[in-house]
DNA sequence: TTCTAGATCGCCT
DNA sequence: GGCGATCTAGAAA
């Protein structure tokens, strides 16, 4: 337990190697699992850490809850809201505290399983949110503060689908930080119809938003 | 389909 | 004591 600490070293590497928007970008398509559950990414959001008004981190903040984010790359960060909780990946080097939010997901394997978690709702509406995907995965607290592949979280940058084209928009839920709330730091997989918030008339209900191939 | 308001809990100040 | 990186239901056009 003492030696290995830290994330398989690709994973490391994958979360230092650029600027975290870049980083956030090239996550759309992989594939998250905890257990038997899969999915594929298809929309996240930067948080840019000390200069971030809409960051944890902000100013330098450097709390109990947002410690995680002052952590080496490729660490997973649980963040409970109201009843929900929300799925971030650590990026950069320690003491850098910026981090990537997962706010979508295309379910893959465990479609039953997910459903049931969520309590019945199916369809889109089962992964198309931070809050949703965390409920249908079965993620809270106790996957907080661990290394993805260490723990019940896991991230294949292998396996993954590659998007036909990606969206960059202002966040979601940052009002009143000027021009962080304008930013455009979130990513999604254009016309993936579980990216939140996404129109009917905007899915792409024919390639979901992928390349072909 | 789009908008509005309320729920509800741990952490920060 | 107050606030938040949200979700859901209900109403209206």
């Amino acid at each position: 337990m003492t030696e290995n600490q830290g994330a398989p070293q690709a994973l490391t590497a994958f979360f230092k190697s650029g600027p975290t928007d870049e980083i956030a970008q090239r996550l759309l398509g992989a594939k998250l699992s905890v257990g038997p559950l899969s999915g594929y990414i298809v929309e996240t959001e930067a948080y840019l850490g000390e200069r971030d008004q809409a960051a944890h981190s902000y100013g330098g903040r450097h709390t109990k809850r947002s410690d995680p984010l002052y952590q080496e790359a490729g660490l997973v960060y649980v963040y409970q809201i109201r009843t929900q909780f929300l799925l971030n990946f650590i990026a950069q080097a320690k003491n850098v505290p910026q981090g990537i939010l997962i706010r979508g997901v295309q379910p893959a394997t465990g479609v039953t399983q997910m459903t049931a978690n969520r309590h019945g709702k199916g369809g889109y509406d089962l992964t198309n949110g931070p809050g949703k995907l965390c409920q249908a995965f079965g993620i809270d607290l106790k996957d907080n503060n661990v290394f993805v592949d260490r723990g019940r979280v896991c991230l294949s940058l292998t396996e993954h689908k590659k998007p036909a084209a990606i969206t960059a928009a202002p966040r979601i839920g940052v009002p009143n930080h000027d021009e962080w709330t304008l930013a455009p730091l979130r990513f999604y997989v254009t016309g993936n119809p579980y990216v939140s918030q996404m129109r009917k008339r905007d899915m792409n209900l024919t390639t979901e938003g992928w390349q072909s191939k």
